[in-house]
DNA sequence: TGCCTGATTGACACTGAGTGCCACTCTGAC
DNA sequence: GTCAGAGTGGCACTCAGTGTCAATCAGGCA
């Protein structure tokens, strides 16, 4: 209900994620407090609590749709393609957001940086997992249960993990896709 | 050096370990504060905080020495044995650690229950990346670098994980064995 | 034995995260 | 215009975590 209110309370999320992302890129992220944000975005520190419960999730909060988009490609793919394969296309699709590069890579930094943040963010993958969790298990076929396509999923978002260190240990300098695909090759070789 | 106060140190350590684990799961970890515990081993809160930087260190202390022991089982692995394998088979050798099955299910479903405790093994994963990823380079050839190795020892421990959480799931009434040994297939089976 | 030195410990104080509570305000409904 | 419900801000509180400093303990040495 209340589409109009839900309208300005997504306005004004977005606009404290802005102010904070810009404090935390100035001050570091474990500089920032709490009272910094709420006085940079003009409201209390009791409200911003009520947008998001820790630090962690105002950074994080933008990722939290993915899990959905990331099923839905998943299903787009053809039913003919190897698992693997179809979960790689569908990484490289979802990774494909825009936004200033620049802008990108310093928040990656501060991510693969900030050990609460990269367990948070590892955290996030657990979300991920339930969303893909049934189309995988289709795909897999009925001999296999929750553990199976779960192992799989992980395996997927490790690899992912692992190309987003690298491109951000590579400063941004190697696209994002051609690492996630020699993680996922890299993954299929070793296991033949 | 110093080798007779090590091993006192050792010892408090230990002792501190178990009073804090049986708090933990009698009253709850996040119930558990620090004075609970300080006050049960009959030290100062700001003594405990020397041994043990977080709550959450407390429970995962025990975990931070298998890295190597992985790695140096990895390296006796024949050479000749596919990478996945091998891996599959330092898992197996790995989580054979006897101890109370009971109170280790206990542990498990505080481990996979609490999201702060999760997040924190998620990120013990990185050291035992760091300690696997020179002999998974060798193995992997020289066309390969560190995100190839990276990538597929994430995964490893992705699949590790999705069988511990499983075996937590089932109350212990499947061999973690068995499970770890479908995950690892399950994954090689997506990949060709 | 008795002193010296270095490391550990405990007590105190402080910051910051996170939560409960309550009064105030705003908005839409009747 | 009033009423109900939801959001907001202020206050106080608990607990994690850190810096500081004085007291203490253990071992080396004269």
């Amino acid at each position: 209900m209340s589409t109009l209110w839900n309208r300005s309370r997504q306005a004004a999320i977005t606009e404290v994620i802005g102010v904070a992302m810009d404090l935390f890129l100035d001050k570091g992220f474990e500089a920032t407090t709490f009272d910094d944000i709420a006085a940079a975005a003009g409201i209390s520190r009791r409200s911003l609590f009520r947008y998001f419960g820790t630090k962690e999730d105002i950074v994080l909060f933008h990722l939290s749709g993915e899990g959905p988009q990331a099923a839905a490609a998943l299903a787009a793919r053809p039913d003919d393609e190897p698992l693997w394969t179809a979960l790689l296309n569908v990484m490289l699709l979802i990774e494909d957001h825009g936004g200033d590069p620049a802008r990108l890579l310093k928040i990656s930094e501060m991510m693969y940086g900030t050990p609460s943040l990269r367990a948070r963010s590892l955290e996030k993958h657990l979300q991920w997992q339930a969303d893909l969790l049934p189309e995988v298990k289709r795909r897999l076929g009925t001999t296999s249960g929750d553990l199976q396509a779960a192992a799989v999923i992980a395996s997927a978002l490790a690899c992912m993990d692992a190309a987003g260190e690298a491109w951000t240990r590579a400063a941004g300098t190697v696209p994002l896709g051609h690492l996630l695909t020699d993680a996922f090759d890299a993954m299929a070789q070793a296991a033949r």
